[in-house]
DNA sequence: TGCAAATGTAAAGAATATTTTACATTAGTC
DNA sequence: GACTAATGTAAAATATTCTTTACATTTGCA
């Protein structure tokens, strides 16, 4: 699975840690998920595509090995 | 957090096991999500809400608590 | 009623997500 | 170059998801 949550974070001028404080999670959460490290849960694809105003579709994308 | 995938099940006419097959976890996974026992992954709820042909958004719903 | 399919549930274990602490690296600014 | 904020990364610990196996209960139907 692809996200595009360092591009909306860019838009939104947040830093790691701003993002991470606004949806509960730590810092290594958010900079893991940029990397690609995991996939992280359904509640916080909702917060995070909530925050930036979009739907879960256009931040977090399957990729062919889902 | 909520969802709705009970209800889909039943529009599209799909027991819990055909949902399980369909994307690719065991059937008590698709039980306990129904039973709100715990938060599926984001690979998972996409590929739910593709299933059923809506966003992701108008399956799993965030309550206060999360 | 009796049968089969579907659902509910539970427990143990494997896999994965998330936190915490800690340090290295990068990028911008003075 | 020195300082600071932001980012990258890593390891250990904890929490949670998900699987497997197994059995009980429900529901619809012959």
């Amino acid at each position: 699975m692809k996200n595009s949550i360092k591009v909306e974070r860019a838009i939104h001028s947040l830093t790691q840690e701003d993002l991470a404080k606004k949806i509960g999670v730590s810092r290594q959460t958010i900079n893991a998920m940029e990397a690609n490290k995991y996939v992280p849960s359904t509640v916080l694809a909702l917060k995070i595509a909530k925050l930036f105003g979009k739907p879960v579709e256009e931040i977090f994308e399957l990729s062919e090995e889902d």
